[in-house]
DNA sequence: GGTGTTGTTCGATCGTTGTCGAACAAGGGT
DNA sequence: ACCCTTGTTCGACAACGATCGAACAACACC
């Protein structure tokens, strides 16, 4: 299968942020963020495994990770480097749970 | 009729995500970057006056502007420094029409 | 080869949302 | 008073998206 991770120049702006605003996928991001590479299963925020695959499926075609097999799992990780540099700033700015200025 | 713009810190961020995932609410927020205050009837972006009240809704609700009356025109402007406060960097980021990294 | 684990894909459901025309409301001007 | 301009609100409709169970695929391990 092909994994179809698009460079993020060639995702839109909307697509992006639409991706980021879903509270699952943004839990998802967080864990990611903190926690490195991780396996697919590891993400259990109450939704079925059908829909984890979804939105990692979204995820990676906004450009926002990657995905590696590793026997039988997948390992996916967070394209931090690639979305710091073309949105400098939007990570930060999402992926404190409460803000609380 | 009440504005109804709720404080920044109330709304969700997936909320404020969503409200900045459409490609015509992203025009609307940076014609307002821009331009500054603005009528609501400034922005033809090829919808009608309908949809565009209702984008104008979503902005105003999720905390990102503010609406006042003048005459019979509305004049909308960018919270940008509360936005920019609780979420450094995220205008920056997703203002830019084609970041072009 | 068979079994178990891990993900993906399919089809269906159901709520959300972007869109429009039409009706309505509020002001300004003449 | 009348009309025009400016926005909002009200259904209605279509498209999208989040969710699930079930079926399928790939791999490891015994």
């Amino acid at each position: 299968m092909e994994p179809h991770e698009p460079d993020l120049t060639a995702v839109p702006v909307t697509a992006v942020l639409a991706a980021l605003a879903d509270d699952v996928r943004l839990q998802i991001v967080r864990a990611l963020a903190e926690g490195g590479e991780a396996a697919c299963g590891s993400f259990d925020f109450g939704v079925s495994k059908a829909t984890r695959s979804h939105h990692l499926k979204v995820l990676r075609e906004a450009g926002l990770t990657r995905t590696r097999a590793a026997g039988t799992s997948r390992l996916v990780r967070l394209r931090r480097d690639e979305v710091d540099k073309l949105y400098p700033g939007l990570l930060d700015a999402v992926l404190t749970p409460r803000p609380a200025a």
